[in-house]
RNA sequence: GGACGAUUAGCUCAGUUGGCUAGAGCGCCUCGUUUACACCGAGGAUGUCGGGGGUUCGAAUCCCUCAUCGUCCACCA
C-alpha cells in the first residue's frame, strides 16, 4: 500500500462522511447501551448560509459530542433549523424588492407571498445541512426539527395555551417598539442602539424652558415634569397653566417627580406618554392620558390637528419653523449626541407607539403545575441558576444573566409579520378562544398576528424531543447536557429557553451553558458584508481542508472570548494534518512483527508520556478546555511522537508499539480532526470506525515519571550538542567524538550516536574540547580544530556571568529563613538541589575557560 | 451612568487552585534534502507579563488605583 505523500482532504472527506451517516451510528438507538449526553444543535436561522460563527459553533459541539459518544454515552446531537420570522421575511422581501416588486407583501397578499418564503427557507434548509455536514458534524439527521414545522407547532400552540391559562399571557395596550419598515412590534431585546448626531431643541414652554430631540412628538404634551427637590420650580408644581403652543393654546400643569434630572438642560420636561417607554411609565403612575399622535406609518393621527396625515419625522423642520415664528424658540444645539433606536434585522428607526399587543408577564405569580408553588417566571428563571441546576460557563456571565432579568418588564410576543405561528387565539363576536386544535363550529376568526420567533425556539430543547407527547426520546434524552453558543445570543435565546423550559416542563433546558466569543477579522474587526471582511467557511474548506479549519476556530480559544481568524492560521493547521498523515504513513510502513521484544528506554518513555497525555487531554476536554486538549495532543503527536520517538525507531525500532500509540494518539485527535484520523484508522485496517471506538484510558500508574526525568536528561544532553554544532557550524556531514567518563548504556549511547552524528571515543587532550553535563550526563566534547578559542571564551564567559547572578540571587533567597521557614518543604528542597546543580555546573564551565587559555 | 472583558515575544494567543529561570503557533535569523513529511528537520534571537501601589517567603495570577481598547446593559426628555 502507498500512501500519497500529502494528505488530500479532498478525496476522503465527503466518503468518509456518506460513510459515517450510512453507519447509522450518528443516531444513538444504533449505539451500545449506554447513558444519555444530549445537545440540541442551536438552529441557524433560515436566511441563507452558515458563517464562521456557525462553524464554530458545530466544531465544539462535534468535539463534545464524539468524545462522548468514544466514551460510550448515548450521544444525540439534534439538528434542526429556525424559521427565524422576521429576519427571513426581511430577507425575502430585499430579495424581491431586487426582482422588481415594490411592495411584496400589499401585490402579492399573504398566500403567496409566504409561499415565496417557504421556498426560500427551504432552498436556504438544504444549504445548511450541506455545510453543517461539510463540517464533519456528526448530527442524527433523522431526528431533524425545524421551528416551524408541524410538531413545533403543537409545542408552541400548548404552550401558549397553558401560559393564557395561566394568565400569564394576556393582551395589553401599551407603547411597544415598532418598525416602520417590518411593519411589527418587536421585544425589547430586538432593539439595537445606534449613537447618532442630531439637534436638540430647547423650546419656550409656558414659564419653563423645555428641550427634546423630537418636536414631532410634542404635539399633546401638557405635562412638565420637574425633580421634587429642584428649587427652581418649588411654588410652581401642582400650578396650571394656559400654554401657548404648536396648534395654539394647550392647558399645562406640573407635577413632580424623581424621573427628572436637575443637571439635564433646564431641569424640566413634558412628557410624551404615547411615545416613549420610559413617559409611557410616567404617565401610567400619575394617571395621565395616552393619545397615539404618530400612526403605524410613522404618520401624523388626527390628534395632530392640521398636521394629520404627514410624515412625522419629515415634518420636524416644519414644526420648528412654526415654533420660531410664534418666538417660542429659545436655542438650538446643533452637536446633541444621543443614541437612536434601531430594529436589529433591518436598521431602521423604532417609533414607540401604543397599541394592543399579547404579553408574558414576567412578574406576575402563579401556582406551577409541577412543582405547584406560587413563583413568577422572573423567578423561575433566577432559581434555575442560582441554584447551580444551571451552570453557565464562563461563569461571569451569571452576572450577565441576573442583571438581564432585573431589568426585564413583559415580553411583548406577537409581531405583525406573517412568517411565523399565527397566535392560537380566535375571535367570535365576544367569545374568544384558545387552543391547540382550531375551535368548532363557524364563523370564527384567527388572531391575524404572528408570535416572536424566540417564543418557538425557546422550546427547542424539548420540542424537538417530541414534547408534549412524553416519547421515549423526551424521557430518555431530556434535560439536555450541554448549550453551547454565541454569547451574543444569551438573552435573546438561552435566557428564553431557561423561562419556557422551566415553566411549561418543569425542569431546566439543559445543565450546562458554554459560551463561544465571536470570530473576527484579523484586525479584530467584525466580519462583515460591507466591510467585505468575511471569510466563508466553505472557501477554506476547500482549500485547507475541515480539519484545519476545525482546529483554527478552537485552538487558542477561551470561552466567551472574541477570537481572530485568518488564513496563516488555518494553513498552520493544515501543516498539522498533514505531519498526522505522514507519522502515520512512516508508521504503517514498518512491518510489524509478532515477536515480543525487551522494551528499550524511548519504548518505557512514549508509553508513560502517552498515559500523561491521555489524561489530560480527556480532564481538559471534561472541563471545557477544549484548545487545552487540542493543544497538547497536537504537541504530543509531533513533538514527542514524531520528533523523539519515531526517530529513535529508526534505529530501536518496535513497530509494534509504535502503531499502538499511534492507534491511541488517533483517538485522542479524532473528536477534532475527524476526517484525518478516520482516513488514517481504516489504513490501519481497523474494522470498527474510529467515529465509535472507546476513548483510551490511563492511570497514574501507567506512568514512569523516573523514566521520563531520565528520558529529559538524555534530551537535554542531545539538544546540548545540537547547540554545539549550530554555534561552531559544524556541519551534520562531519562526525564529531565524544568520551564519557561515566558508564553509559549501549542504547542510550547509541541514542546520541544516532541523535547527534556523533561517535564515543576514548578521552581527548585538546584544548578545543569542551563539557557538556546535566545531572546525569557528563560528556567531553572534541571540537577538533573547528573553534574559534577567542570567540568560545567570550561565550563562555557570557555564560558564566549569567549563571553567576542566578546562583547568587537563589542563594539569597534560602538564606532568607521567612521563605525557608514558610514555603512548603518540597519547593524549598526543589530550590536547593537547583542550587546544587547549577554550582556544579558553573564549576565545569570555570573549568573549560581555563582549559582554554 | 453601570457592569464585564482585554492589555504577556514583531503578529495571533495560551497560561486551571499564587510556586521550577513565563509558553505555543506564525514570522524572523543560521544550518540542513539523513530511506514519513520542505505543508519538513536541527538550532537561535526577541518579554521591566499596560503603568503605579499593596498583600505574601513568593504575584502574569489575589487586592486597590490609573490608562488605553473593546463589549453588553441602562439611558437625559
Amino acid at each position: 500500500m502507498t500512501l500519497p505523500k500529502a494528505y488530500e482532504w479532498k478525496e476522503h472527506e465527503d466518503k468518509i462522511y456518506q460513510s459515517w451517516e450510512d453507519s447509522g451510528m450518528f443516531n444513538p438507538d444504533n449505539l451500545p447501551d449506554g447513558e444519555p449526553y444530549t445537545i440540541a444543535l442551536p438552529p441557524p436561522n433560515v436566511t441563507g448560509t452558515l458563517h464562521l460563527g456557525h462553524a464554530v459553533m458545530l466544531a465544539i459541539e462535534d468535539v463534545m459530542i464524539r468524545y462522548q459518544r468514544m466514551q460510550g454515552k448515548k450521544a444525540l446531537w439534534i439538528p434542526g433549523t429556525d424559521h427565524a420570522g422576521i429576519a427571513t421575511q426581511t430577507k425575502v422581501e430585499k430579495i424581491l424588492i431586487k426582482e422588481g416588486i415594490a411592495d411584496p407583501r400589499h401585490e402579492l397578499g399573504r398566500e403567496a407571498f409566504l409561499k415565496r418564503v417557504e421556498e426560500f427557507a427551504a432552498e436556504s434548509h438544504d444549504t445548511i445541512v450541506n455545510q453543517a455536514k461539510k463540517m464533519g458534524a456528526s448530527l442524527d439527521w433523522s431526528r431533524e426539527a425545524y421551528t416551524f414545522d408541524e410538531a413545533r407547532s403543537k409545542a408552541v400552540k400548548t404552550v401558549f395555551k397553558m401560559m393564557y391559562e395561566d394568565d400569564l399571557i394576556y393582551k395589553g395596550d401599551r407603547v411597544v417598539n415598532w418598525c416602520p419598515r417590518c411593519k411589527s412590534t418587536l421585544s425589547d431585546d430586538e432593539v439595537e442602539y445606534r449613537e447618532e448626531k442630531s439637534k436638540f431643541y430647547y423650546f419656550k414652554y409656558g414659564p419653563v424652558i423645555i428641550g427634546t430631540a423630537r418636536p414631532e412628538t410634542k404635539f399633546l404634551d401638557k405635562t412638565i415634569i420637574v425633580h421634587p427637590a429642584d428649587e427652581r420650580y418649588q411654588d410652581m408644581i401642582g400650578k396650571e397653566f394656559d400654554v401657548e403652543w404648536i396648534d395654539g393654546k394647550v392647558a399645562a400643569n406640573m407635577i413632580a417627580d424623581e424621573a427628572a434630572d436637575k443637571d439635564f438642560g433646564s431641569g424640566a420636561m413634558t412628557i410624551t406618554p404615547g411615545h416613549s417607554m420610559v413617559d409611557f411609565e410616567l404617565a401610567k403612575k400619575h394617571d395621565l392620558p395616552i393619545v397615539k399622535i404618530i400612526d403605524e406609518d410613522g404618520n401624523f393621527t388626527k390628534a395632530a390637528g392640521e398636521f394629520a396625515g404627514k410624515n412625522a419625522r419629515e415634518s420636524r423642520d416644519e414644526i420648528v419653523a412654526r415654533l420660531q415664528e410664534k418666538g417660542l424658540v429659545d436655542r438650538i444645539d446643533e452637536d446633541y449626541v444621543h443614541n437612536l433606536s434601531i430594529c436589529y434585522r433591518c436598521d431602521s428607526a423604532i417609533e414607540p407607539l401604543p397599541k394592543i399587543q399579547w404579553f408574558i408577564d414576567v412578574n406576575k405569580k402563579f401556582k406551577h403545575h409541577v412543582s405547584g408553588k406560587e413563583v413568577s417566571l422572573k423567578q423561575l428563571m433566577q432559581e434555575a441558576v442560582k441554584s447551580d441546576d444551571i451552570q453557565i460557563i464562563p461563569d461571569r456571565f451569571n452576572k450577565i444573566y441576573f442583571h438581564w432579568i432585573d431589568n426585564l418588564r413583559d415580553w411583548n410576543i406577537s409581531r405583525q409579520i406573517w412568517y411565523g405561528h399565527r397566535v392560537p387565539v380566535w375571535y367570535k363576536g365576544d367569545e374568544i378562544y384558545v387552543g391547540v386544535e382550531e375551535p368548532a363550529g363557524e364563523g370564527w376568526e384567527q388572531d391575524p398576528d404572528t408570535l416572536d420567533t424566540w417564543f418557538s425556539s425557546g422550546l427547542w430543547t424539548f420540542s424537538t424531543l417530541g414534547w408534549p407527547d412524553k416519547t421515549e426520546d423526551y424521557k430518555m434524552f431530556h434535560p439536555t447536557n450541554v448549550l453551547e453558543t454565541g454569547y451574543d445570543i444569551l438573552f435573546f435565546w438561552v435566557a428564553r429557553m431557561i423561562l419556557m423550559t422551566t415553566y411549561a416542563v418543569g425542569d431546566v433546558p439543559f445543565k450546562n451553558v458554554y459560551l463561544h466569543g465571536l470570530v473576527r477579522d484579523k484586525d479584530g474587526r467584525k466580519m462583515s458584508k460591507s466591510l467585505d471582511n468575511a471569510i466563508d467557511p466553505l472557501d477554506m474548506i476547500e482549500k485547507y481542508g475541515t480539519d484545519a479549519l476545525r482546529l483554527a476556530l478552537m485552538v487558542g480559544t477561551t470561552p466567551g472570548n472574541d477570537s481572530r481568524l485568518y488564513e496563516e492560521k488555518i494553513a498552520g493547521y493544515r501543516n498539522f494534518v498533514n505531519k498526522i498523515w505522514n507519522v502515520s504513513r512512516y508508521v504503517l510502513l514498518q512491518e510489524v512483527g509478532d515477536q515480543i521484544k525487551e522494551e528499550s528506554l524511548a519504548d518505557k518513555w512514549i508509553k508513560s508520556r502517552l498515559a500523561d497525555v491521555i489524561n489530560k487531554v480527556t480532564a481538559d476536554i471534561e472541563n471545557y478546555r477544549f484548545s487545552a486538549a487540542a493543544e497538547l495532543a497536537y504537541d504530543f503527536l509531533w513533538h514527542e511522537f514524531a520528533d523523539w520517538y519515531v526517530e529513535i525507531t529508526k534505529f530501536q525500532p518496535n513497530p509494534l508499539l509504535a502503531q499502538e500509540v499511534l492507534e491511541t494518539t488517533l483517538k485522542l485527535l479524532h473528536p477534532f480532526v475527524p476526517f484525518v484520523t478516520e482516513v488514517l484508522w481504516q489504513e490501519l485496517g481497523k474494522e470498527q470506525m474510529l467515529l465509535i471506538s472507546e476513548w483510551p484510558q490511563a492511570s497514574e500508574i501507567d506512568r514512569d515519571k523516573k523514566m521520563e526525568k531520565e528520558f529529559a536528561l538524555l534530551q537535554d544532553i542531545v539538544i546540548q550538542i545540537r547547540n554545539l554544532r549550530g554555534q561552531y557550524k559544524i556541519s551534520y556531514a562531519k562526525q564529531i567524538s565524544v568520551y564519557s567518563a561515566n558508564n553509559i548504556s549501549p542504547q542510550v549511547r547509541e541514542i546520541i550516536e544516532k541523535l547527534c552524528k556523533v561517535d564515543f571515543g576514548d578521552k581527548i587532550k585538546d584544548s578545543a574540547s569542551t563539557e557538556i553535563t546535566n545531572a546525569k550526563y557528563s560528556l567531553t566534547i572534541n571540537l577538533g580544530d573547528v573553534i574559534d578559542v577567542v570567540a568560545e571564551q567570550k561565550r563562555l564567559q557570557k555564560e558564566i556571568d549569567k549563571l553567576n547572578g542566578y546562583v547568587i540571587g537563589l542563594e539569597k533567597k534560602l538564606g532568607n529563613e521567612s521563605y525557608t521557614g514558610n514555603a512548603p518543604a518540597d519547593v524549598v528542597e526543589r530550590d536547593k538541589k537547583n542550587l546544587a546543580e547549577k554550582k556544579e555546573t558553573l564549576t565545569i564551565l570555570r573549568e573549560s575557560f581555563e582549559a582554554l587559555s
